[in-house]
DNA sequence: CTCTACCGTCACTTGCGGGTGACAAGAGAG
DNA sequence: CTCTCTTGTCACCCGCAAGTGACGGTAGAG
């Protein structure tokens, strides 16, 4: 109707980023369903993103997707002075921007079922994001040379990964309640705390194994 | 054919575990699927389990989804004289014997995106498994007060649920390539030095926060 | 043997999503 | 004005999975 190719696309792109945002468990993302969410014939998808798949990529490209260090650490203001309050406060703040992101939520747990377009965007995410927490924290501080810190941070990420995908449809897990602020304060201590031991326990120079 | 209703039954529930062993992120069971494999004729599956929900309740009941506290124990030879490795060993050994059950593997990639007759058996078992090891641990152990083993647990299980079923597709995670030996020593030693450190660190008395 | 309950097969309808071809309408170039 | 390219609409085909109704055959009870 508007006969403006850029608003379509606009469309388009919105109403797949709606549907994947309060698509909470309902999976089957589709081509008729976005087009008939965004008002528009679904021949348009083919012929200006070439189908879903082609739709994916553009959507993964054109959406803030992933929380940036910067963004996690101004959720948790990382003290600059000493090592283990700095990782603790990033992990924290990467925790606390993943639960603001309902679709990145639901791309995390799509991503364990099925690779697609969404699923290389996640990897190139991460990877950005490994490299600017590494040259944003370790550059100022010395890592203990007992620690892997990458596989504990890889161990924390992971956890964080999950806990926040899965705590997007309520329940609690092992014990701890993922949808209200005192589980979430649970988990915070618990990343801390872990955080602490390993690197000042490490930096005792006592032997791990 | 055999005229066994027994058997067929059977048949079905193999079948369906079948195509969710080998389903690598393929998606979508179906009644056609598991009754086209099974060699059966798909009415049955609604005359015996009442459709596609049904068979995938008595599935979950039927089958043997998760590692019991023994099977972990066993894998890793628990030490009982000291709690951070007895707990190292505890989680270092769920984490391997997770990656040993490709059908648990699906079924906690499946309950990341929706809800269904499996993910209530996983939450039950999950609590069943929480139970056993803190009986089985905790009891003869003295936990530092100032540590919240609970959510500490919750973290490094959540860790291990979402590595073992990420690296089912191979690929790696934050650095850590989750799909070869090298990987695996490196979360398994990132584990036990987590666990030593939040236990001893925190014995030792220091404030964490 | 005969009847009946149960097991298995076949055929069919329905609905939905993916994908495509053909057409109508507007906008700009000449 | 006319021609052409682009945008949007409509109508259709195809494949597949869910779900159902009816039928045939077999085993066991009496």
């Amino acid at each position: 109707m508007a006969r403006d190719r850029a608003l379509t696309e606009e469309k388009i792109l919105a109403a797949l980023g709606a549907i994947l945002a309060e698509a909470g468990g309902s999976r089957r993302i589709g081509v008729n369903a976005v087009a008939a969410r965004a008002g528009v014939d679904k021949v348009l998808i083919y012929r200006y993103f070439g189908g879903l798949e082609g739709l994916l990529a553009a959507f993964a490209e054109k959406t803030d997707l992933w929380p940036t260090v910067e963004e996690a650490a101004r959720a948790r203001a990382i003290p600059e002075t000493d090592l283990a309050p700095a990782l603790a406060a990033l992990v924290q703040g990467y925790l606390a921007s993943l639960r603001r992101r309902p679709v990145t939520l639901e791309a995390i747990a799509w991503d364990m079922g099925e690779r697609n377009a969404l699923s290389e965007r996640l990897d190139r995410l991460r990877e950005q994001w490994r490299r600017d927490a590494t040259t944003r924290v370790f550059r100022q501080h010395k890592v203990p040379a007992k620690v892997d810190i990458e596989a504990v941070m890889a161990v924390l990420a992971a956890a964080a990964d999950h806990l926040a995908a899965r705590g997007r449809l309520g329940g609690s897990f092992y014990g701890v309640a993922l949808d209200d602020p005192v589980g979430h304060k649970r988990l915070d201590d618990a990343l801390a705390a872990i955080l602490e031991g390993v690197l000042n326990y490490a930096r005792a120079g006592k032997e791990s194994n």
